[in-house]
DNA sequence: TTTACAATCGCAACATTGTTGCATTAAATC
DNA sequence: GATTTAATGCAACAATGTTGCGATTGTAAA
């Protein structure tokens, strides 16, 4: 079994997720780096967070992808909740608390719901 | 004003695309095409048939762009309806009919609604 | 503290996806 | 058929993500 390590460049990028209010991308995170790490790395210290479930992946409206840790999950683990998605500032963030309802026909499995909602976020409205 | 012109490439890409009962990638479609029309043309033509409404643009669960034509816009053109997203054969299906209700706090303007839902589809349950 | 193991890193190289500029081709109208 | 300009092909570029491998380093045990 694997043993994770705490290394300088991993507890920087786990520090700028949980500080910021909003989802990052990978080029954001380089950016903040300076530096500090290879690109790579981050891309790796980014799928281990994930692995981890420190962190979880957000998919943008573009497709874009953007990396958050939502503070509700440290209780209960569960993902399925609206992201808000700003055209004009492309900030991606979690609305928690907010569960949405839907029904789905015949023999799906569901596993995972993805919502979405885009727009202007109260900055840019 | 642009005169939309329709060449041999862009019918059929807009026939494959009908004729699909699920989603499909740019690379999917390029496959179909075998040497049809150059890889570029084919954004562009998928670029063009988006912007004249003839098909949308879905965001699978990895951030992956697909094309589908949503029959029932053909009547009243809202893309707000269910996607689902099969994590095994990668199929994107959209889910006519089934509208998803949600609440947004604040001072949210929404414009736009992506719901996908992801796990395994009745061919792969 | 020192050692030893494996997790992590840096670097180079590659893959995929998407964009842009420009000269050429061809669809629609006359 | 001639004209107009939408559409195409090609080359070049950009962004994002992946892989292999030798070097480095965190950490648990000696």
């Amino acid at each position: 079994m694997k043993r994770p390590r705490n290394t300088a460049a991993k507890t920087e990028v786990m520090d700028l997720i949980n500080q910021s209010d909003v989802a990052l991308s990978h080029s954001e995170i380089q950016s903040s780096l300076d530096g500090l790490c290879d690109r790579v790395t981050i891309y790796r210290i980014l799928d281990r967070l994930v692995e981890e479930d420190f962190i979880h992946r957000v998919i943008d409206i573009d497709g874009g992808v953007k990396y958050a840790s939502c503070h509700s999950c440290q209780t209960s683990h569960h993902h399925n909740h609206i992201h808000f998605s700003c055209k004009k500032c492309k900030s991606v963030t979690c609305i928690e608390d907010v569960q949405p309802s839907f029904k789905l026909p015949k023999q799906y499995k569901v596993s995972e719901v993805n919502f979405t909602v885009s727009g202007l976020c109260p900055q840019c409205a």
